[in-house]
DNA sequence: GTTGAGCGTT
């Protein structure tokens, strides 16, 4: 099982790939994906990170409030999106 | 060539 991760406070030019070599470095990473503006498609600053449920606590405390990209990021557990059943 | 708190597309 796997739980979503928020990272925000990202810099503009973040990529899904930058993110999930970060937090591969300490946990293992399902997914992770940059939210991108849906009209311009640009960053919007933030995204997601997907990680193993046992690993979630270490992501977190290893990632929250620390440098990357030279941005203090913010790590915290996700909302859950939308209970579709 | 821009911006800065936030929670994502079927």
């Amino acid at each position: 099982m796997a739980k979503t991760l928020y990272v925000g406070n990202l810099p503009w030019s973040m990529s899904e790939d930058e993110l999930a070599e970060a937090f591969s470095r300490h946990v293992q990473v399902v997914s992770a994906r940059i939210i991108t503006d849906r009209e311009t498609g640009r960053s919007r600053g933030f995204g997601f990170v997907e990680v193993e449920d046992q690993d979630v606590e270490q992501a977190v405390e290893a990632m929250n409030g620390t440098q990357l990209g030279g941005r203090d990021i913010i790590v915290n557990e996700a909302r859950p999106r939308q209970s579709k059943y």
